[in-house]
DNA sequence: AGTAAAATATGATATTTGTCATACAATTTG
DNA sequence: CAAATTGTATGACAAATATCATATTTTACT
């Protein structure tokens, strides 16, 4: 079992707060685990006793509206933490997190959590403000969702999952979604967003090789957005 | 000036976890002062530092989207707390607040709930399911925002106003917003908000009094959400 | 490899929503 | 009080987007 301390999680999330003891008594309590891409961490409504850490890989935080669609509230990745929000509210999660590459996870019990809350202010104060960055990221989404047309949001998302996630040596995105889930992101049918993508490729913005895509106007869709 | 001991926002907010000596801290440094309805408590982008405690009144928080609208993300009342996500943030705002009603402040600075943080965990954990609560309001507005129709968040939003903010006697919603704002909930166009609000009108789910509104056929609003 | 299933692509069409124009009502201001 | 401004209302039309149908391609499977 794995130390914790050279963990990537702990460069990134409010782990870092952690001094060498904390971290051996997470190290002691955790339990590692890997979950394929399209398995699920968590489903909407269950109750989580605990959070996750995200030692490798990305999932996607969604909600399943009334219509049948999954709408994509967050991309979660390698570093960060799963089922905060939940904890902290001691709530059932509103959102359920779902692989979307092969993920290397890390489960800590809610009471070691909630301990470090009553020791160490440091930890809680970063997982405030880790909380506070995911609100105003939400924020901001909510009014891109309200006011942009889906191609400015089809456009603003591929260059954020460009910049969040990068690119190999050809110009891909790392990250690689299905259109199914870039719709589930931008909110908008499947289909139109198969037919923006076309579009974007038709105007020379992107290339579609397949499912890898490449942003090769990345000025012209920062123009439209 | 007052003592905060008898605020409500004692009672409704974080603030309930501290203590007489503290609430008295705070009673010696804070600022009290009206806003009046359409006047500004901050400006997106400006740096707080403090936070205000809403005594009295209803204000929104919005962002100005590109196209030129102002999107609302949240109506924040009375007993509530306004400006946390910037101070924990260290961040300037993202939002604007703006008075929907005549309001009654209190402006605490920075130091202080910084220092509370620091010495009273129950304070900090109430701060967190505070942010938390929003982000989960958030994320639920975004799939509503994805998702439905402008039609369905309409009638959402028409019965939401009236269970956090009441009917009179006459059965009129006891907030009143103007159909821009609305429609800046909503995220449509002031014209489109208006027409379904007529539409609401004629079906007979909804009576319209001038810039009163009765909802007289709750039922039917809630199936077509 | 060969078949089934799933994902992607595209056309045709319907629906929703936004925009612009204009009228009317309400409210503010001098 | 009258004029001016602002908010509300409605029609006509345009644009954006969803839906349904149907290929085509890719992936998964034994």
């Amino acid at each position: 079992m794995g130390k914790c301390e050279q963990c990537i999680v702990r460069e990134f999330s409010a782990i870092k707060a952690l001094n060498k003891d904390e971290l051996l008594k997470i190290a002691d309590c955790k339990t590692s685990y890997t979950v394929k891409k399209g398995e699920t961490v968590f489903d909407e409504g269950d109750a989580l006793n605990g959070i996750y850490c995200i030692k490798d890989g990305i999932c996607k935080l969604s909600k399943l509206s009334d219509n049948g669609k999954d709408q994509i509230v967050k991309l979660v990745k390698k570093g960060e933490l799963l089922g905060q929000r939940s904890l902290i509210s001691e709530e059932s999660t509103n959102l359920s997190a779902v692989a979307v590459e092969d993920m290397q996870v890390c489960f800590i019990p809610k009471q070691e959590i909630l301990q470090f809350f009553n020791e160490n202010n440091q930890f809680s104060l970063n997982m405030m403000k880790s909380v506070c960055g995911d609100l105003k990221d939400a924020d901001d989404n909510m009014v891109n969702l309200a006011q942009k047309t889906v191609k400015q949001r089809l456009a603003e998302v591929l260059i954020k999952l460009e910049t969040d996630f990068g690119k190999h040596e050809d110009g891909t995105l790392k990250i690689q979604l299905s259109r199914e889930e870039i719709a589930g992101m931008i909110g908008t049918a499947t289909e139109s967003c198969i037919r923006l993508l076309s579009e974007f490729n038709k105007e020379g913005w992107i290339s579609l090789q397949g499912k890898k895509i490449i942003i090769t106007n990345k000025k012209e869709l920062q123009r439209i957005i």
